[in-house]
DNA sequence: ACAAGGTACTTTGTAATGCAAGGTACTATG
DNA sequence: CATAGTACCTTGCATTACAAAGTACCTTGT
């Protein structure tokens, strides 16, 4: 049940984290999971569709401590859709929170 | 995609709206809605998952104003995973933000 | 009486996506 | 060489928001 909490917002994790800079999907992973559970099953689907979109771009780099690191970088259509989506999760978390706290709103 | 934000919240708002008060399904719909976009055929299906739950029950009451309505209320289970679903969200959202913001956290 | 519109409920099917589970392959360490 | 850690990828399933379509009731206007 707690998975569905993350639906939508996984998104936008991801691009606010390559908005700030380059990462590999490994590295994603494990940023993220600082935050809230996920796996690579979840990571690496995402990354192929937000890749298949241009909302996000990849090139290789060879690593010596174990196999080459696919580095995953925002394109421009991505930092637009990042903005995008940080609104919208603001103004749907408000919400919500409103709702919660009964404000006269309903 | 906006949608998907939702899910998992639903269900909370449901449970938090019939835990101030008894509503029907209808009724529900149009405070809901109020907040965020959504239609019967979101709010029915739910409503029988949370019945086949045990986490909310009806009753049926007849109306002078069309077909009879069919209040749901709140069940001591019910309350009890609001609780915890509450909590859920806070915490769940205060962890996005934080990652959004990119506080040292991560 | 009857059409139109609002109220109220229900069901069916589809799309999106988180995640478990399984697989490959490389490097370093004991 | 076995093990563990790093790093990638794919398949299939479960969940759930929602469109679409249908049923049935009441009120109001003509």
């Amino acid at each position: 049940m707690k998975s569905q909490l993350k639906r939508g917002t996984l998104e936008l994790c991801v691009l606010s984290l390559l908005w700030r800079g380059d990462c590999y999907g490994y590295e994603l992973v494990n940023k993220i999971s600082d935050v809230m559970q996920i796996t690579e099953g979840t990571i690496y689907p995402l990354l192929k569709r937000l890749k298949d979109n241009r909302t996000i771009d990849s090139y290789i780099v060879e690593s010596q401590e174990g196999p080459p690191r696919k580095y995953y970088t925002i394109t421009d259509l991505g930092r637009t859709l990042k903005e995008e989506q940080e609104e919208e999760w603001y103004s749907f978390s408000e919400a919500i929170n409103k709702l919660l706290k009964g404000d006269g709103t309903v």
